[in-house]
DNA sequence: CGTTAACATTTTGTTGACAATGGGTGTGAT
DNA sequence: ATCACACCCATTGTCAACAAAATGTTAACG
């Protein structure tokens, strides 16, 4: 019967994210303490709480007596965040490698293969399911300084980026990109496998970039 | 005239990460809100507000509705911290090679100089300078991604590790290590630069681990 | 007319009281 | 003697009011 003892903060934190990631709350606008609690219908102690972790997630700066605002998306921050993600996951792939056990190979495969019976149906949709390809990844490295950064402080920002500059994608190379990675790791070869990893989230990161780009013309068109 | 302005929630975190790293507070050892925030002279509010920042530092853990926790100092958690630092600093040292400006290498060549200055006169002390120099190396990268990450995150786990089991040190060994390092930044040689950063780091990793499997032993036993 | 200085308003930082949850203790039954 | 249950208390989570700071406005002066 485990009942979810989350806290208001936390169930503020998310419900306040996803409004984030999604755009409702547009990048670069002001967040008003009072206004924001009247909205979820909570105190502003716990709201305070929520937009700290959010600040140390990178998805709103605060100022000390000035407030909060929504982080803006910016091609400079796209690649650094982008290279430093290439650097880890990279990384993840050398220990999972070795570290990766049975049941961790076995789940990634059947992820795979979900996807795939899913794309000879549907259009496109994926978005999910990368994530969840990477995620494993990152947890058999078993390193968990490793993964408290990755899942805890990058990806946020990843998330909020591939959200809001989500154009047509191009999911089927992702998927057999993402097949060669996951054959490497199961052989043993960490360097063949992060040397994939590397080139499949550089080429994310272009197309990302890209849309970016047009997003931020038409804007100022 | 600069007043720093800052928050009581910023000061308490600064004091307390202090009284952490120092030992002050021991790993493992529950924290009671209240008994904290009287110690301090301050109320509740500021005071989790500072407990929530360390916890995203790794120095403390938190569980809802029971309490907060100063981390224990285990060797699995060195093991992975080093090693992802390794990873990290090896890459702004490549950046650095061909983003470092001017000032910011003669920055760091007056650094070691007077760092050398310092050795040939009183027996050993350090600890502050090492850590000047890799933030130079890291700040050098130009990468806020990768800037945040190491200098916002890992870097406050380190330093508790580093202070608690810093014992005779081998700072004319570090030294030497840095003067390479400069040296291949400052002749563009980002890989190389990358190799030594990466042997200094993990030569401080075997140093530290044995230092505190010491430690541990004259505990238990 | 532009600049600056004082003021008012809005917003954030801080506090102390109240509510809710978890751990500890003591009692009783097996 | 050991285990299970219920109750109580200590501690954390939440709230609403108070204090302090910053921005925007207004008005006076150069």
């Amino acid at each position: 019967m485990e009942a979810k003892q989350a806290t208001l903060a936390d169930r503020t934190l998310i419900q306040l994210q996803h409004a984030i990631i999604g755009g409702e709350l547009e990048p670069g606008s002001k967040i008003n303490e009072q206004a924001i609690a009247a909205r979820f219908g909570i105190s502003r102690g716990p709201l305070r709480e929520a937009l700290q972790r959010l600040e140390q997630r990178k998805l709103v700066e605060r100022i000390p007596h000035v407030g909060a605002r929504v982080v803006s998306l910016t091609e400079a921050k796209l690649a650094d965040l982008y290279q430093v993600r290439a650097e880890l996951e990279a990384m993840a792939c050398r220990l999972a490698a070795v570290q990766i056990k049975p049941d961790q190979l076995d789940a990634l495969h059947q992820l795979l293969d979900r996807q795939q019976a899913v794309f000879s149906q549907q259009p496109i949709t994926e978005f999910q399911g990368d994530i969840d390809f990477h995620f494993g990844i990152i947890q058999a490295s078993n390193n968990q300084t490793l993964i408290a950064t990755l899942t805890g402080d990058l990806y946020h920002q990843l998330q909020m980026y591939r959200y809001q500059c989500s154009s047509g994608r191009r999911p089927l190379e992702a998927l057999a990109q993402h097949r060669q990675i996951l054959a490497a790791i199961q052989n043993g070869d960490g360097e063949l496998a992060a040397l994939l990893m590397r080139r499949h989230i550089e080429a994310g990161a272009r197309h990302t970039q890209r849309v970016l780009r047009q997003k931020m013309e038409e804007y100022s068109g």
